[in-house]
DNA sequence: CATGAATGAGAATTCATTCAT
DNA sequence: TATGAATGAATTCTCATTCAT
């Protein structure tokens, strides 16, 4: 029945409604911050509404969070079709980089946030980032065997990779660059990422 | 007068034990669980004797802040009696990295977390942030004219090294290297030094 | 007409599974922590639907409570037919006891819950409860026209009777005789019954 | 130091101002209806005030049940002295009626009210709940040694005691003889109490 | 200087009830 | 007739802050 789809899709979209106001109030003013009532009066709703479509406030941050993990590791995953080892690895810190400036909001909920202990059990969603982490690992290896970043451990590399687009990604999603006129920020973004294969 | 003296030392030792307690309880608790009745009971004294050495809870977190920048710039003009610029740079690096694993829940309240609006508004804080900066420009343009870093835009190499050390000490700072051995860390974190110094 | 008929009948069954439910929960889960949407889905309907039956949540309280004093009535009256005076006060005694073991939560409701005051305005429920103590007070007196119970005011001894009874039931209603071995709980109650005919 | 004697003795006052409101509300609405926004301002104070003398809401009622048992069993415990043992027998019947009539709040809370189940698990209270009842076997026991209660099993007996004297004190606590003229109920009670007497 | 009592505002959550469909 | 979405008022509990002593 249509009406029945109708319904489902009623619901679905007041659940992103939900999510997407949570997300801009988190980002807003941090995690412990964010009450139940102002997510509600963003969307101009009373806060029992909230309790019809989420179990409680935990579940709206973990949906996010959830959310986030799955979208990352897709976005992660495309690159993986470059066929060249040491193009492969660019792309893959650029895709990094073009997550957080495309999700900012996730990108702060999912690595620089802390995160209620609860939500932090469900180890599900880390699974996502582990298996970004190998699959960083690996695109490595595969550029030593092809003759590239000489002379170094895997790890290192890794967690130096790492390191960099976190450092960058952090930078720009907690406006600790808004001091750069902003028409410069993202030439520096590109810029630096053009520097990290400098070392390559 | 000695006697006026005298209370002045004590009045600062008491400051210093109720900054000391909040960044302690800052670190276990996170920031927002931090409540005035634990910082007090933590130094064994009553709530209501906080108010007698700072307006209110939010002074308290800003000299933290402001503590915590004016160590850290402290820290870093030690590197510039290195003659050479190049190594000069590397300690640069270095000692900015040892900043936030001597001080994690400093490094963590002056460039992760989200600090009351009302904090940041006093912008002296942030100079120390900024002189900083402008000595690793320095730095850096002294290491081109040496010869090193050659076509690079001294905005762009900036740029990079901060992101590659906050990168670091964010990871290390919110522990999401917790996936890693203990004792793998630390020669980690050297190791991605010594990557990086292969760009220059 | 045969449709308005089965109408009716469908209406008096829907709110026989809704007092039923209610009956059920107000056991299960005390009288305060029944709520309308827990007796809504015990029987598998929506929560606004209750509100076609009933007209708020005290109706249905109330209604269970007519319900219960209109079967003890009945039950009691049963007992009139014993020839005997004496044989027949004996019954009586069982027979309010046997009610509060067949049926503690309407016990419960009738004798022992406070119920909520809008409720209890509506005396006509009392007036079977009357009728069962003049009735009670009857036996005694036609017991004591027969030479039993000598020497006793009926007054008293119709508040004795009643209080023995009451007491009892009250103690098995609300599982305060979980102490005792379960097998051991029913000929406790017939040998209180036994010991009580001594005073007669 | 007086003063802190003083702030002992207020502190104290205040609690069992507290105590008595609940106690009071309790009685006139059931557990489940008093509110500590009731407590706190049966009292004239906020409501964050009670936190300052009790855990939570639990606490008050654990408290006042404690209270109660403690009074309860002392009570109890004076009939002890009574030599006759039959005499002691009636003394005990007297004696927990009499706590119920100069208790009936407490008497309600303890024997009556459904409490909740965090407060049940704290069993000490059962205690001198139970040393009431193996005390009341006792004397029976005792009086049945010297010729009373013929032909009785201890058990049955003691049930039968407690259940005559706990049905009058129900009765009278949650008003059930309020259909009595007021001068009447206490002769009636006493009444039946001999009446008891009747089946030794 | 130090305290502890007090509070008002605000947090998450629950629930009886209404109403458009 | 039946529903499910929505809400307002209520619940317990917490906390920064004030103030008389």
């Amino acid at each position: 029945m249509g009406t029945k789809e109708r319904k489902e899709r009623q619901k679905s979209e007041m659940k992103e409604a939900v999510l997407a106001a949570a997300l801009q109030l988190f980002s807003d003013e941090g995690y412990d911050n964010v009450t139940m009532r102002k997510i509600a009066s963003k969307i101009e709703y009373s806060v029992g509404t909230l309790y019809l479509y989420f179990k409680n406030k935990d579940e709206i941050f973990f949906e996010l969070h959830t959310i986030g993990f799955n979208e990352f590791y897709k976005r992660q995953q495309l690159v993986q079709s470059v066929e060249d080892p040491l193009k492969r690895l660019s792309e893959h810190g650029l895709a990094y980089i073009q997550f957080a400036i495309d999700n900012p909001l996730y990108y702060d909920l999912m690595f620089i946030s802390r995160i209620p202990a609860k939500t932090l059990k469900k180890k599900d969603d880390w699974e996502s980032g582990h298996r970004t982490y190998d699959m960083l690992k690996l695109n490595i290896q595969q550029a030593m065997d092809a003759g590239h970043l000489k002379n170094l451990n895997v790890d290192v590399a890794a967690f130096s990779l790492w390191s960099f687009v976190h450092g960058i990604a952090s930078l720009y999603v907690r406006e600790r660059l808004m001091m750069m006129p902003t028409d410069f920020i993202k030439p520096l973004i590109y810029g630096a990422l053009q520097f990290l294969e400098r070392a390559y």
